[in-house]
DNA sequence: CTGTTAGCGCTTTCAA
DNA sequence: TTGAAAGCGCTAACAG
């Protein structure tokens, strides 16, 4: 069923028949519309949205790329972005990049290929690889080419950015812990090369040194609930004399607990554990997990408009708050 | 740049420059491969794939429906979907419903727009609303227009399903409860028109008759955590005499479990608490919960399978296994 | 093996 | 207001 189809169906031109089914200009005169669209339910039509978007040479069609949708924090973030492309009739095309800088690259060009109106990069990259590089020049390839971009928790790169401010929401945390009466620290980062994971660390331990406080160790791990369970074995191991983990994130955080519980450490009691992200599904975990509140959905959402809006790279950072719960409670 | 600037500054025909790039029939003596590769990448020519849709009139898109992609019980399966597309190079749209059938009916349109190749529609509906046979005549519709489609966890379509076995699985979880000791059991069911929770309650409650049982209290809630918390109020209000609860999910079930912590009544030294889906992210709650696992990516990527195959309407059921933890341990 | 050419289905000037 | 017709960029017969 093509327009042509309804159109001599309607008894008119198929220019008519598109700008009373489509079309925002000029609208036919009533009795037409009708006929048009009497045409159009009878034969069950159906626009074709290729050919449309061949002949108006736009879609309306953004991308999300995720490193992982089944991690509850990138989750968290696409929902935002999937609820305000709905909100704008927006078709969302999304890929999982499984933190492979070619994948993400070669479904950057998809979406080119597409002709995507805008596309949204969710989570950090690698500093140390050199295919960032490639993904940058990608980045601006796909910029050329007049869509919209926007990443978040990525900076450098040369377009709108949304950002959590994670050294401030961590040092907001270290605050509240040294209050609580927590003193010897240890940190449970994630890879050195993460920008997130770096920040959130360096931002704790800035926050510890207001105190005139230092850890008194920081295990890197995979920023994973695996990561997590094997950086706290670590700490373990090493016999390190500390009284609260920081994990840098929740999901490592969890982790940890349970490689604390497996070898009988007592949480808070004997240690206390903080996380960071407030992963909505881990809410109810016992004890319930300290950690510092991210507006996820809101960055999706604000992360969409941006990259729909076009103009100049900004960049915007959301405001993290902390949230004390049972896991860091002083006896 | 179009293939015909490629073509001009290759100096052959558009029909050979896009035999070379991305034909796959004839191709062209290497030397002019050569020059015409050459071109493009000088050029930095991306096919355009609206173009490429249209004159083909076939596309590498496919669909996801899901009710909400923060829910983990839908983000492993959608990611099971996305693997699999992924190895196929097939692109994904993916859409939240929030269990609105308007919405879904309108995604499922907007795909037949696109001249999606297959949809996988995730979770089951609610079988007392009429908009249920309007989506029936939406996925038709869709069938007939010659793209494939799956359901996971919905049957009673005219497409390919895909179902966990809910029904045996709840009986082998009620089987191993009541081996353990338990003996006064309640049900927090999800609402009466969702076909999964019912079979679960239902396969459940046939599991206790086997051992001469029965439920002694069946409280029905929301399908989600805050549905499982107050369930288990209610259920506490009822001051019904129970030893081991079985939530129809694991995010009721954890709900459940905070609202059983919150009212001071121990897990499992008071009640037992089961759950079902065995969520990855929730392995790691404290007391570990006892549940029922679920293939759920493998689903997901036999739905995707079964949508791109086409063929007559089949039915896939995927055993699920009981998984014993510590909050149905006896003392 | 390569080029010509007629569409794919729709939008959008440009005339009428 | 309505219609005719020229593309949008690419593929796929069909010739040569």
């Amino acid at each position: 069923m093509t327009l042509l189809d309804v159109a001599q169906r309607a008894g008119v031109s198929v220019a008519t028949a598109s700008r009373v089914l489509n079309g925002g200009d000029r609208v036919p005169r009533p009795e037409l519309q009708e006929r048009v669209k009497a045409a159009a339910d009878e034969l069950g039509y159906t626009p074709n949205a290729q050919a449309q978007a061949l002949a108006k040479s736009s879609t309306n069609v953004v991308g999300i790329l995720v490193h992982d949708i089944e991690d509850p924090y990138f989750a968290a973030i696409a929902n935002g972005v999937m609820r305000a492309a709905d909100e704008r009739n927006l078709l969302v095309m999304m890929a999982s990049t499984f933190r492979d800088s070619d994948r993400e690259i070669a479904y950057l060009s998809s979406l080119r290929a597409q002709r995507a109106r805008a596309a949204v990069m969710i989570g950090s990259r690698r500093t140390d690889s050199e295919s960032l590089a490639r993904t940058a020049t990608e980045v601006e390839t796909f910029l050329n080419s007049g869509a919209g971009l926007a990443l978040v928790s990525q900076s450098g790169m040369p377009a709108h950015t949304v950002e959590p401010d994670n050294r401030s929401g961590s040092a907001d945390l270290a605050r509240e812990l040294v209050g609580l009466g927590w003193r010897k620290f240890a940190v449970l980062g994630g890879p050195e090369t993460l920008a997130t994971a770096r920040d959130r660390r360096d931002g704790f331990v800035a926050g510890l040194a207001e105190a005139g406080l230092q850890p008194v160790a920081v295990v890197a791990g995979d920023f994973t609930r695996d990561g997590g369970y094997a950086a706290a074995e670590q700490l373990l191991d090493r016999q390190a004399d500390v009284d609260c983990v920081f994990a840098v994130n929740d999901v490592m955080a969890v982790g940890a607990m349970s490689a604390l519980r497996a070898r009988g450490v007592d949480v808070p009691g004997r240690l206390g554990v903080a996380g960071f992200d407030d992963i909505a599904t881990l809410r109810d975990v016992w004890p319930g997990l300290t950690t510092v509140r991210l507006p996820l959905e809101q960055m999706g959402r604000r992360a969409l408009e941006l990259a729909i809006e076009g103009g100049d790279a900004t960049t915007e950072t959301f405001k993290a708050e902390v949230v004390l719960r049972e896991s860091t409670a002083r006896g």
